[in-house]
RNA sequence: UGCCGAAUGGUGUAAUGGUAGCACGACUGACUCUGACUCAGUUAGUCUAGGUUCGAGUCCUAGUUCGGCAGCCA
C-alpha cells in the first residue's frame, strides 16, 4: 500500500502518542457498515482512514458487520460491501459480525442490571419521547426506573424468551434523566423485535441499540481506536459509560472526524436507496450514483479513490468537497493508465475526394505518449472518414481551429487536409464534408515541416464499429435540497446516450477496460450493457478544455 | 436563553507563539500531430471585537456564523 511522506492529522498524532507512551502495542481499527445498503463514496474515506492509520503502524483493521437490526438488513449487502472494500485495495484481518457477540452482550446487560445500572422500562416509544425532555428541559425519571434488580432480572429474561410483542418494553440504561447530553438521559439499549435476523435467525427476540452495542463489539475484538464520524461525538461519554460499566476487559477509544461530502451528490443511504427502489437509476451501480460501484462501472479506479481521499486528510471541521478534485485524481490516474484511441461520438462524414478510392493505409500510432513503453499500434486510414460533428463549423466562431471552408486541419497519426466543400440535407444540415489531402503530410515521414493550427481525431468508415457512449453530468441540479423530493430535482441531462464509432482496434475491449479517446475524455466499458456485438461506453470524466465550442453556431 | 464541536483564498487543507504554504478551480502565457499533458505566471485567505505577548491564524474573554444531538435507526 503506498504511503504518503508527511501525513500527520489529529488521529495519526493521538496513534502515536499511545504508541509511544505504551498505552497500545499494536493498533487495532475497524471498518463498521451496517449491511442496509451500498457503500459510497463517504464510505470510502471511512474505509481509507481506518485501513491506513493501522497499516502505516504495523496494526491492523477489522471488518465487522454491524448488524444489530434485522428489519433493515439483507445479506445482500454482505456480499456488495465486502467486493467493495476489496476492490478499493484493502484487506481486512479478520471478518467479524455484530451479531455473533449478541450472547456477550445479553450477559453484560444482566451484568448492568446486577449493578442497578440499568432496568426494564415499560413506557410507550411515545411515553418515552415525552418523558426524556428537551434540548433545554431535563427529562423525568420512568416510573420504572426504581423497579428491583430481581425484578428486572426476571423481565429481561422474560423479554428474551419472546413472552412480550414488539415494543412492550425496552432495557434502559440507568444513568441521569437531567443530563444536558440527550444520549445520557436513560438510553434505550435493548428493543424487543420478532423479526428473523440474516445470520441469528429467529434465536432473538431482543436486539441491542448501537449505543450500546458498538463499544462492546470494539471491547470485544480489542479494538484500540474505535474511528467514526462527528454525529457521534455526543455518544462518546456513553461508550465510555458502557464500557467502563459492562466491565470490559479491553478498553476502547472513540475518536470522530468530520465526513465527506461532495458538492451537487446525495450521500444519505437512505437517499440513495429511495432513487434505485423508485428506478431513477439503473441500480446501485448506475454510473451516476456517488456508490462505490457506481464509481466502479463508471470507470474510476481505486488509486484515484484513495489518492483524493489522502488529499482531502482528517479534520474535525466540515465541508463541502469540489467534485472537480475527485475528478482531477481520476485524470491524473488514467492518463498513465488509458491506452489513447480515436472514437467518434457524433459522427459526421469526411470525404477526402482526392485519395484513391480502395486505398488503405496502416498509421503507427502511439498507444499511450506519455508511457512509451505502452508501445504502438496501426490504426487503417482511407478515402471516407468520420470526425466529430463538433469539429466542423460552416461559419466558425473566433478562434475555431478546426475544419470550416477553405481551412487546414491535421487528421491526427494521418495527413493535413483542406476542407473544399459541403453536402446538405433537404434540411440545409451539413451530412458530409469533403476535403483534399496533401500526401506530402503524412505523420512520422518527417518529410513534411508544415505546421497547422488544429488537430482532430477520426475513426476510418470501412474498419469502424459502431458503439454506444453514455454520457454523464452531476445526478442532481445545481442547488438541489436534500429535505425536498428528490425525484423532482434529478438532472434530466444527466445521462446522454450518443451512437457513434469506435476504431477496429477496440475490437476485443472487454467490460472495465478503460481508454482515453483522444481529445475527449476517459471511458470504462460499460459492464452491465455491453454484450459481443454492442458495447457502450461510460465516460469517466472528459478531458480539460480550455476552449469552449459557441453554443449557438450560426448554420447556413 | 441546553449540550458538544467547528470557523484560514471560490473549494479542500498546512502552519502546534516566530516569513500564512500546498492542492484543486479560475484566469494569462509558452509548448503541442490530443485546445489534453507539461511548464511559467496571475488571482485570492486567517469570522468580528477586545486582551495577553517583543511577537497571535495559533493562547484568553466576549460575540457572530455554521454543523451535530430530543429513533425502541446506525
Amino acid at each position: 500500500m503506498e504511503r504518503s511522506a508527511n501525513h500527520s492529522d489529529f488521529i495519526r498524532d493521538i496513534i502515536r502518542e499511545d504508541l509511544e507512551a505504551g498505552r497500545v502495542t499494536r493498533v487495532v481499527t475497524r471498518f463498521p457498515p451496517e449491511p442496509n445498503g451500498y457503500l459510497h463514496i463517504g464510505h470510502a474515506k471511512a474505509i481509507c482512514i481506518n485501513f491506513d492509520v493501522a497499516d502505516e503502524v504495523g496494526g491492523k483493521t477489522h471488518l465487522r458487520f454491524d448488524d444489530t437490526n434485522p428489519v433493515k438488513e439483507d445479506r445482500e449487502y454482505i456480499e456488495a460491501i465486502q467486493e467493495d472494500v476489496r476492490w478499493l485495495g484493502y484487506e481486512w484481518e479478520g471478518l467479524y459480525f455484530a451479531s455473533d457477540y449478541f450472547e456477550e452482550m445479553y450477559q453484560r446487560a444482566v451484568l448492568l442490571i446486577k449493578k442497578g445500572k440499568a432496568y426494564v422500562d415499560d413506557l410507550t416509544a411515545d411515553q418515552l419521547r415525552e418523558t426524556r425532555g428537551t434540548l433545554t428541559e431535563p427529562g423525568q425519571n420512568s416510573p420504572y426506573r426504581d423497579r428491583s434488580v430481581a425484578e428486572n432480572l426476571d423481565l429481561f429474561a422474560r423479554m428474551r424468551a419472546g413472552e412480550f410483542p414488539d415494543g412492550a418494553k425496552v432495557l434502559r440504561a440507568k444513568i441521569d434523566m437531567a443530563s444536558p447530553n440527550l444520549n445520557l438521559r436513560d438510553p434505550v439499549l435493548y428493543r424487543i423485535s420478532h423479526a428473523v435476523h440474516h445470520n441469528t435467525g429467529d434465536k432473538w427476540c431482543i436486539y441491542p441499540m448501537y449505543a450500546y452495542a458498538h463499544p462492546l463489539e470494539d471491547a470485544i475484538e480489542g479494538v484500540t481506536h474505535s474511528l467514526c464520524s462527528l454525529e457521534f461525538k455526543d455518544q462518546r461519554p456513553l461508550y465510555d459509560w458502557v464500557v467502563r460499566e459492562c466491565e470490559m476487559p479491553h478498553t476502547p477509544h472513540q475518536y470522530e472526524f468530520g465526513r465527506l461530502n461532495l458538492t451537487n451528490t446525495v450521500m444519505s443511504k437512505r437517499h440513495l436507496k429511495k432513487l434505485v427502489d423508485e428506478g431513477l437509476v439503473d441500480g446501485w451501480d448506475d454510473p451516476r450514483m456517488p456508490t462505490i460501484s457506481g464509481f466502479r462501472r463508471r470507470g474510476f479506479t481505486p488509486e484515484a479513490i484513495r489518492s483524493f481521499v489522502r488529499e482531502l486528510g482528517i479534520t474535525v471541521s466540515g465541508g463541502e468537497v469540489d467534485f472537480k478534485l475527485l475528478e482531477h485524481h481520476a485524470r491524473q490516474d488514467l492518463s498513465l493508465k488509458a491506452p489513447r484511441t480515436m472514437a467518434v461520438i457524433r459522427p459526421l462524414k469526411l470525404v477526402i475526394t482526392n485519395y484513391p478510392e480502395d486505398q488503405v493505409e496502416m498509421m503507427e500510432t502511439l498507444v499511450n505518449p506519455e508511457v512509451p513503453e505502452m508501445g504502438t499500434k496501426q490504426v487503417p486510414f482511407s478515402r471516407e472518414l468520420y470526425i466529430e460533428q463538433e469539429d466542423f463549423m460552416e461559419v466558425p466562431p473566433p478562434k475555431y481551429r478546426r475544419l470550416y471552408p477553405g481551412n487546414e486541419v491535421r487528421l491526427k497519426d494521418a495527413y493535413i487536409v483542406r476542407c473544399t466543400d459541403v453536402v446538405k440535407d433537404a434540411e440545409g444540415n451539413v451530412t458530409e464534408v469533403h476535403c483534399t489531402y496533401d500526401p506530402d503530410t503524412r505523420s512520422g515521414t518527417g518529410s513534411n515541416t508544415r505546421k497547422v493550427k488544429g488537430t482532430i481525431h477520426w475513426v476510418d468508415c470501412r474498419s469502424a464499429l459502431p458503439a454506444e457512449f453514455r454520457l454523464y453530468e452531476p445526478l442532481l441540479l445545481a442547488g438541489y435540497d436534500a429535505e425536498a423530493p428528490l425525484e423532482a430535482q434529478i438532472n434530466p441531462e444527466s445521462l446522454q446516450v450518443c451512437h457513434g464509432y469506435i476504431g477496429a482496434d477496440l475490437q476485443d475491449a472487454k467490460p472495465q477496460d478503460k481508454f482515453q479517446f483522444v481529445r475527449q475524455g476517459y471511458f470504462n466499458v460499460d459492464p452491465k450493457h455491453t454484450t459481443a456485438d454492442h458495447k457502450v461506453f461510460n465516460l469517466i470524466v472528459s478531458l480539460k478544455s480550455s476552449f469552449k465550442v459557441d453554443p449557438v453556431p450560426a448554420q447556413g
